[in-house]
DNA sequence: CAAAGCGCATC
DNA sequence: GTCGGAT
DNA sequence: ATCCGACGATGCGCTTTG
């Protein structure tokens, strides 16, 4: 198959606004791929490549190449060229790579460089991803899209699953099944602003603490020990601690998941950032180790010996979680069976939790499934939230949709010595409006535009959420704010009205 | 040989 | 990771 | 109820640059 041919589809697909319509588009093409092609081109129009991340970014992206006039390049091509940027490296691999980059695209047309450069980049911005080419592939195959869904999530693949079940029908979904050492999409969870509102929302349910680590997902079959992130990335070599536990629970199969965490010697948790440094670590594991030993707990458990739980409730699954893994290295949890009569047990246990250090709860409905790789309304994560009045010092022109918009807000607390400390950015909270509001009013502030940054007269005050502070060697005050959003805009008030670095400093010492 | 730049992963 | 918009 | 895309800070490892 051409490469032109999806490069139109998917220009197709970004101009359509209906999700409908977009399937429509993905299943004609994907019926129309050669069955050794399907798994290409799926993966392309769901913005994927099959070699994951090439090693290609804005910066080398940013070469230009005179087009083909006529369309020549085949996915096979593509796959090609791709499988050989993946796999450059060492001295010299920047050009080389370069080389085989102008190559690719010295064979492309204009329309297919653009499609090239969004995929290799991975923007395709075409307003379909998994998803909806997922529901395009159902139809593209005639099976019911929840018995797809079923099984990629199975599968952890949608291009692998999605060519079998082109080639051979409904049938290869009967195939997929969960199986130990094969990695399953996790549950996320969704948000609630407090527990009551989980409570109210989910009735019979169990809170739990919400640990702030890593997400692991361990698979033991026998001997053979293998752990997995969010994004199914397998970290065995990285986290002998937890291979170590595994091999010491008292069941020879299994699948759990949870949250990898550090402990201080006090036993509070240690920050996010000391346990993102521990798990990146990969060329001296022994060392990390030593300077900072992890500890998985575990809130959920998949399998166990033959059995797959998945579809088991909350309840059960726990039972069979206790009674695999010891206390100490399960979360710990509050079972409401009456939320009725237990919500000022739940704050409580809350409030307990936040105390220990924690960053907050999950609460999950008591009777609910295991909805892989979905993010259920049967978990809802509670968060404390803290909020501050900043000063914008600069914004940032948008992007696709906030294309001549102002949208990155550079935000700023005053200093002691009368100047503003840039906290970190936001574009988040904003809604089509205030976009609209802000830009005119920034405008009318504006001291420079370089093209990319507008910098402003400090003086546009704004309300911002945030979850918490993080140590920062960008930022002057040696601190950043994590999770910043915008909840107002406060013309109303003055810079010298806002928050200081000082205060802000004061409110999350320990 | 150290610093900077880049890409990619976590949240 | 959070949030708003669209379906 | 879902999905998507608008982009955040940070740390590691690799490669290039000074």
């Amino acid at each position: 198959m051409l490469l032109a041919e999806v490069a139109r589809v998917s220009k197709e697909v970004a101009e359509t606004s209906a999700r409908s319509r977009k399937t429509a588009l993905l299943a004609g093409l994907f019926a129309d791929a050669p069955p050794e092609e399907a798994g290409l081109v799926i993966s392309y129009l769901s913005g994927r490549l099959p070699q994951g991340r090439p090693g290609i970014g804005w910066r080398t992206l940013g070469q230009e190449a005179e087009p083909a006039d006529a369309p020549t390049l085949t996915v096979l091509d593509v796959d090609t060229a791709v499988g050989e940027l993946a796999a450059t490296r060492g001295a010299g691999s920047v050009e080389r790579r370069g080389r085989v980059l102008a190559g690719l695209l010295g064979r492309a047309t204009a329309a297919e460089q653009v499609f090239l450069r969004s995929l290799l980049s991975g923007e395709v911005r075409q307003g379909a991803l998994d998803a909806v080419a997922l529901e395009g592939v159902a139809a593209a195959a005639g099976v019911p899209a929840a018995d797809l869904r079923r099984a990629v999530m199975l599968d952890g693949s949608l291009p692998r699953v999605a060519a079998a079940v082109l080639a051979e029908g409904a049938q290869a979904l009967c195939t997929v099944t969960l199986r130990v050492g094969r990695p399953v999409q996790p549950m996320l969870a969704g948000t609630a602003k407090s527990v009551a509102e989980a409570l109210g929302a989910l009735g019979p349910c169990a809170v739990e603490e919400k640990l702030d680590g890593i997400r692991v997902q361990v698979h033991r079959d026998g001997a053979d020990v293998r752990v997995y992130t969010r994004s199914l990335d397998e970290i065995t070599e990285r986290l002998p601690e937890v291979a170590e536990l595994a091999r010491s629970l008292p069941g020879e199969r299994f699948i759990l998941d949870g949250e990898v965490i550090g402990r201080a010697p006090d036993g509070r948790p240690v920050p996010f950032q000391e346990i993102a440094s521990r798990v990146g670590s990969r060329v001296d594991v022994g060392a990390a180790r030593r300077t900072l030993p992890v500890v998985p707990c575990f809130f959920d458990v998949l399998a166990v010996g033959e059995d797959v739980l998945l579809d088991l409730p909350v309840r059960e699954r726990y039972a069979a979680l206790a009674a695999l893994v010891p206390e100490d290295a399960r979360v710990r949890r509050l079972a409401v069976e009456d939320p009725g009569e237990q919500e000022a047990e739940a704050e409580e246990f809350w409030a307990e939790t936040l105390r220990r250090g924690h960053e907050g709860v999950v609460v999950k409905g008591l009777d609910s499934a295991y909805a892989a790789g979905r993010r259920g309304r049967h978990w809802l994560k509670v968060k404390p939230v803290h909020t501050l009045d900043l000063v914008v010092l600069a914004a940032e022109w948008g992007h696709g949709r906030r294309t001549g918009l102002l949208s990155n807000l550079h935000l700023g607390a005053r200093t002691a010595e009368g100047t503003y400390a840039m906290l970190g950015k936001t574009f988040k909270g904003l809604t089509d409006q205030m976009l609209r509001w802000q830009t005119e009013a920034l405008r009318a502030l504006a001291t420079s535009d370089d093209g990319f940054t507008v910098r402003v007269r400090p003086e546009l005050v704004v309300e911002i959420a945030y979850d918490g502070l993080q140590r920062s060697s960008r930022y002057p005050a040696g601190v950043a704010l994590r999770f910043a959003r915008v909840l107002r805009h406060r013309p109303d008030k003055t810079a010298a009205e806002a928050d200081t670095v000082a205060t802000v400093l004061a409110a999350h010492a320990a």
